[in-house]
DNA sequence: GTTGCTGCAAAGTGTTTGCACCCTG
DNA sequence: CAGGGTGCAAACACTTTGCAGCAAC
């Protein structure tokens, strides 16, 4: 099955003058396999479970190729390594993450946006993106 | 001038049984005298222009001392390396962060934090920290 | 067949650590 | 004078890059 996500990243692919290879959609299928917010690593791992050929330096160019075509993108949660997530069809959110147990949860606030767009005028500032990380204990490691 | 960043320090060394160092003050002051966000190579460049035998590891070491004893905290904007801004006396506040001229502004706003733990509470996740991070053109480079 | 892609390994980047010597308390 | 602190260099973790062969168009 071609889903609507290969059918961008071949559109950006060949639009670009670029190549569709087999590595390219082996990352594409484990990325949209992955849970939420997977690391290179993680990836690569996933990967590699059937494509075991497939280079740990294809994975993080293919990351950069979904990032610039609009499938990921990247997060720093700052334990030192890029995370990536799906941008596709999916809404804009911000991150509750978990201190203790890593859980990440999800959420968007409309007037929380609001407000950002609010100081950010004020000020003469144009948000071309932003993100909102609130760390500490979710409900089950309080 | 002994500062009164200078007795936290001091007081946190002690009270850890560790010991005061001209290395240690003279990071201090150069943190002090640096600008809001520096890296720890811009601080390690300032620091030996006055104390040229002051070592890098040492700049790492002491930043680490900083934040421990609540005199700074570390950032990351996403650009591969930790930055450290004055949280002594320093209210919280978040970032407006020019992708085009690299320009900082900060700022403050009680309707957003009000909101954060509003969204919080409703997930019965407890907020230790956070931060909102905002990208784009400041009024200069628009 | 041209040009981009891949895997590998090597190089980079920012940060941390091991160690012998030095200095504070 | 004991035990932590320092500078140096090596080690680290993650990511990027150079290159020769390979595959897509």
């Amino acid at each position: 099955m071609a889903s609507k996500e290969l059918q961008v990243l071949e559109d950006y692919i060949v639009q670009n003058k670029l190549k569709i290879t087999k590595q390219r959609r082996a990352v594409l299928n484990a990325f949209l396999e992955c849970e939420k917010h997977v690391s290179a690593e993680e990836l690569y791992n996933q990967v590699t479970l059937t494509d075991p050929k497939v280079g740990l330096a294809t994975v993080y160019r293919t990351l950069a190729l979904l990032t610039q075509s609009g499938l990921a993108a990247d997060l720093d949660f700052g334990d030192g390594q890029k995370r990536y997530e799906h941008t596709y069809m999916h809404s804009h959110h911000d991150h509750m993450i978990c201190t203790e147990c890593g859980k990440i949860i999800e959420f968007n606030h409309p007037l929380i946006e609001k407000f950002q767009e609010e100081v950010a005028s004020r000020n003469g500032f144009t948000i071309t993106s932003h993100k909102l990380d609130m760390f500490g204990l979710c409900s089950e490691c309080r």
